[in-house]
DNA sequence: CCGGTCATTGGCACCAGGTATCAATATGAA
DNA sequence: TTCATATTGATACCTGGTGCCAATGACCGG
């Protein structure tokens, strides 16, 4: 007996599989040459789930996720929030977010905390980032978890521009810090690439 | 006959599995208080599908938004690249990047595009976003393309640092403009939050 | 050569969650 | 009453499986 062919055959299943979780286990015989009978088999030794538990697993996988992403709203927890005055949120650094090859956060994700606490914390009907003045002091990796504070240093409370300075922790090392300009004005859209905000209490 | 209950239980039913795809139709009998015939009638004048086309269609849809999502990795499209000179980028704003309420592109995105083309730019093995200085001249808007242009000003080709200008245009208006200081020594994880790049020529 | 152990395959009953179709009943309006 | 619509019941069938039992093949040690 080749015994080669079945740990060979559990490889190809688990890539094939992986690479397209779409497959019945007909279509599975049709591939490795194998019985419907023994592709079960092996499913079985390698706890593959049959094919409408794994679409299930990926429907509510995607479903968990647009639940749970405000991605695309504010990003990051915002635990404390003193509007004009100072702001803390909290982000989680998670597979997601890192450069898989170096599980290094992409810039962009501590750039968005930030960014988000720091439009968040501004007391208007709409607040735009006009522009900042970011460093990256050392990066923030998997797992970690990233405290940002921001303190509006010059609220120009008539309209017009607000000075967030902003800071994130991993711990209490500083790990970014940025000097945001805010423009606030209800109904301001000529100027400012960043977001308007929801967090309005 | 009360035809009023008809077009309810179909909007009540709508609405259910709008908000939770996941039923049965055994299920749905005891939400509704009606047959099992009379769930399957309703979905066929509804064109809502079975359960299992209903899971189906979601794990599709997730899969090719992980397929389709470099948004990971670099975020626009590097369509002209000199190492160590210049490069330029292509980025269209599309729904997922905006701020429903205003069709505004979240600040993070404009940023990320000139932030990833700012890193490829560098030629060397890890390139990391020390500090940038960002300013955002006018908002991008849904459906807009965003061509950045990246040049390397001052190359530090030993290592060290290097200094890369983003400028971010529609059309011929500016929409974005940065510095960035980018990091570039292999292996170094010590220093910048931005992420190493995939664009090895 | 013989028995023992895997690996592979076949066959059958059964299940969930349906579709498709036909028939029976209820209900209300003309 | 009669007709149309709504609802329910019943049955056959489908896919993509699980669970179980049995038959066959291959190889190895004694």
């Amino acid at each position: 007996m080749e015994r080669l062919p079945k740990r060979q055959r559990h490889q190809q299943l688990s890539r094939l599989i992986e690479e397209n979780p779409f497959l019945t286990d007909r279509e599975l015989t049709r591939l490795l040459k194998v019985s419907i009978q023994t592709i079960r088999l092996d499913r079985l030794e390698l706890a593959i789930p049959e094919l409408r538990e794994r679409l299930k697993m990926m429907a509510e996988r995607s479903y968990d996720s647009v639940r749970s992403l405000p991605l695309h709203e504010v990003i990051g927890d915002i635990v404390d929030l003193q509007l004009d005055k100072s702001g803390i949120s909290l982000f989680e650094i998670r597979d997601e977010h890192v450069f898989s090859r170096t599980g290094i956060a992409r810039g962009h994700h501590v750039f968005a905390q930030a960014n988000s606490l720091a439009v968040a914390v501004i007391n208007d009907e709409v607040a735009l980032t006009a522009s900042a003045d970011i460093r990256f002091i050392r990066p923030a990796r998997l797992g970690e978890k990233c405290i940002a504070k921001a303190y509006v240093r010059s609220s120009g409370s008539q309209k017009g521009k607000a000075k967030v300075e902003v800071f994130t922790y991993v711990g209490d090392e500083m790990v970014f810090q940025g000097n945001f300009v805010i423009y606030r004005s209800a109904g301001v859209t000529e100027a400012g690439g960043g977001e308007a905000h929801e967090n309005r209490h």
